[in-house]
DNA sequence: GTCTATATTTTGATAGAC
DNA sequence: GTCTATCAAAATATAGAC
């Protein structure tokens, strides 16, 4: 994951996503990260004041990426629709490419976000903010339904992660599944995703007024 | 969340379950459950062996609840259409009513199922042997189209569970929302979700022969 | 069943030499 | 910038009295 003539420095960063992902922040321990970065752990604390920090390191830079991936999308043009399906694509990439992402963030989202700051908030913000630019622009399109953002991405964004994260899960218990293909191949998945997001946005064909009406019993 | 009257074995699961939500398997400390049920911690290790043990407990409770509400669900009967929404309402309340439920799903996830025994996983195969027969039942009826259970639970869990599990998250960073309603009501989530995973099972109204093809590039 | 007291290990962190 | 040596605190677990 990370060149051999890499700094230091950046062997530590690597290490620490890679033991911050398969173990959370208080699974991780400092003698394994600087362990697996091959270095001392006393220049961990030399680069990075403390294990809190160098992980909030990590976050910044799980964000930083996928904000990145994601706000390319907007940038390349086309239709709202053609946009929408990039930023799934996108996002998919981003698990698929970079594995650790989802568990970082899968865990970081159970912690209540303890340890996010304000720079790191700013760009997941970009990501709801292209997602609703987006999505602004089919609405004016007409093809787009008034939906809250934030809906739309958690509808799209959690199966991905979810899919991913449990990857390790599916293959530790792949002997217990009796009945469905064992191996789910992603694109089936961001398949599904993209069918069930944009079939969640049409506009309803109906003449009369549209009003999204919720159903049904809705307790607590 | 536990009767005055409970047993101190009951106040120590109940405890555990807090703490586990809320922090994680590493992150959660004995004596801080003990604390939190009012006994001494030596009590704890005569119930339950280890903290491993007790956590265990915990998972299981968790999964045992969900494929219990998930089942009742297709014992009630009814079109698979029904049965589907009844299915997504089902986990939606359990989710809403239960909010350590979805923090302790996602993060054992994150973990790769490390602590994830048979009995525990028998459970979770409830849940999706419970929607798989909704499915067949709804492809039999010609109202489905064949899908791979697992991708539309997921598709319909993972949105519920991020949710939950971010409410947290965004109450901390409320502040930072410029635009979106502060807010989301459940309902609003659950509508979407449900509305979602019924566009991606329709069949397709086409008359030439379906093929569900997976579109653009697919990376990795 | 329940508690007090304590043993043992792990772990985050630093002082100080090179 | 990098390492050796070491500390102090925290945390799991148990022995043994009641």
């Amino acid at each position: 994951m990370v060149s051999q003539s890499a700094t230091r420095r950046d062997r530590i960063l690597d290490a620490a996503a890679e033991e911050f992902a398969a173990r959370g922040f208080h699974g991780a321990k400092v003698d394994r990260i600087a362990a697996r970065a091959r270095v001392n752990k006393a220049l961990l604390y030399y680069y990075f004041h403390n294990k809190a920090a160098l992980y909030r390191e990590t976050l910044l830079d799980v964000f930083r990426t996928i904000a990145s991936a994601v706000m390319s999308v907007h940038e390349q043009g086309g239709t709202a629709e053609e946009q929408l399906d990039r930023f799934i694509q996108a996002v998919a990439d981003q698990t698929s490419r970079r594995p650790r992402f989802p568990m970082i963030w899968l865990r970081e989202m159970a912690e209540g976000g303890r340890h996010l700051d304000e720079s790191i908030v700013v760009e997941m913000k970009k990501v709801l903010g292209t997602l609703g630019v987006i999505l602004a622009e089919g609405q004016r399109a007409g093809i787009f339904r008034e939906v809250n953002p934030f809906v739309v991405q958690i509808s799209i964004v959690a199966p991905l992660l979810l899919f991913s994260a449990t990857a390790p899960v599916r293959e530790r218990f792949r002997h217990l599944a009796a009945n469905t293909p064992v191996t789910i191949p992603r694109e089936v998945v961001v398949d599904h995703v993209r069918r069930a997001a944009l079939a969640a946005l049409r506009v309803p064909e109906t003449s009369s007024p549209r009003r999204s009406s919720s159903r049904r019993r809705s307790s607590s």
